[in-house]
DNA sequence: TCAATTACTACACGGCGTTCAGTAACAGCA
DNA sequence: TGCTGTTACTGAACGCCGTGTAGTAATTGA
């Protein structure tokens, strides 16, 4: 039952971030601009203050978009592949991010970086939510390759309290059978799917290296033995 | 035998950085500008034109110095290590990578992140020069390593050809013996040890996990693993 | 039909990088 | 010493930017 005038609105707030993603993807993050969006709506800079606050809150609602968008795939990657191919799951996700990075590199810096000059992330929020969504996938990975991982640990003394209590309550929720320590090992899988593709991202690795994603498939399968899941036989 | 005009110029030139460096420190990257640096100088915006040709020039200078800083550090943390212990040193190394890095910030920022909107890295240069030093630490780290490494990898059948001709020539001036699949792996190395720390930097660590240095810590010590430098007993 | 809400414009403020004509101080040379 | 070319800088301008604020036109609900 949305009236005329909340349609109306929805849809000009979904221009706004249609338009800010559309900039953003051909000119950089700082090509972001609610003048430049104004101009293209026909409208003037100030009439967008009725839709965000502030430009901040137009950029958290698209990290949230992107976030959100992200963590889709990366669920979708997992689950296209079955649950009894542990290794075949942390390299589908692993893939599908670094896919997906490579592929959007300004909305990865969006995420990942320091958005934009002077820009402070909010507390809570969509963001929080889709870059939980995120991690879980990655604690799942974990959860599911625990027996085998745990036994090769160097470090399992860790304990709830070593999070933030929220953080902490909110994955127990979800995986009740997990120790403190594989949440550990999760964030570390986490850092690990990361670096090489944050590197590749911001033009750290190329030219230099001219395939970079042979080097980060070499990372993910020495990923899957850290996990202990890897198979007798290994990819090429 | 630099005139006085030479030497009032240098030292115009330092402090222009000098000042950027603090701006950034105190503000973040975003609050590198002209007009600010000019107003602490007594100056006009326009006069600092004579000393950099636009304000990514100005951005490059301070890129290359810091750059220039944190291989000075990791180059220090290994040296300061026995060249008999090399877990000791890739976990020295990868402890003053990320001291540096929470340590400053900002600085990090401007080297691995999106400097400033809309910049541009350049080809050549000093920062590609220390950006090759910080990366020749982690060879070295390899290249002692390489004896047990190379039989755990997976993926050996690396050629030159793989990386860039140049590059590829400058590391074989340097370590004649190192093959090329030592290169990928010290890729990878740069990118386990960029992992965890981008994401502690970009605040995606904190406050979800308490003590991100202790993280760091496992990871460096499964990544002696990799390497298979870990000694029979354990650090803590 | 009328009052209230909404969406928007127009304008202003201060900030930014950058350019450019003009000026004052300096350097080397006679 | 005086002259000349070079250098370092100013001041004003241009066109961007985010952000407020006062006013206006349209739409809404009663």
């Amino acid at each position: 039952m949305p009236s005329r005038r909340e349609r109306l609105r929805a849809e000009a707030s979904q221009e706004i971030k249609a338009i800010a993603l559309r900039l953003m993807t051909e000119g950089g993050p700082s090509a972001i601009s609610l003048r430049a969006i104004a101009r293209e709506m026909g409208m003037t800079a100030g009439a967008l203050y009725g839709y965000y606050a502030t430009r901040d809150d137009l950029v958290n609602a698209l990290i949230a978009e992107i976030y959100s968008a992200l963590a889709d795939k990366e669920e979708a990657a997992r689950d296209a592949v079955s649950e009894d191919d542990p290794e075949g799951r942390v390299l589908a996700v692993g893939e599908a991010f670094r896919t997906w990075a490579v592929g959007h590199p300004e909305e990865f810096q969006l995420i990942y970086g320091d958005p934009l000059p002077g820009y402070q992330a909010p507390e809570g929020g969509a963001a929080a939510d889709a870059e939980h969504r995120a991690c879980a996938v990655l604690t799942g990975l974990v959860a599911d390759a625990w027996p085998q991982a745990s036994k090769r640990l160097s470090d399992d003394g860790y304990d709830w309290a070593d999070f933030d209590p929220g953080f902490a309550a909110v994955i127990r929720g979800e995986f009740p059978d997990l120790p403190p320590a594989a949440v550990a090992l999760a964030m570390r899988v986490w850092g690990r799917m990361h670096g090489l593709v944050a590197l590749e991202v911001y033009g750290h690795l190329r030219p230099q290296v001219l395939d970079p994603a042979r080097l980060y498939r070499a990372e993910l399968l020495d990923l899957t033995k850290t996990l202990g899941i890897t198979p007798a036989g290994r990819a090429r």
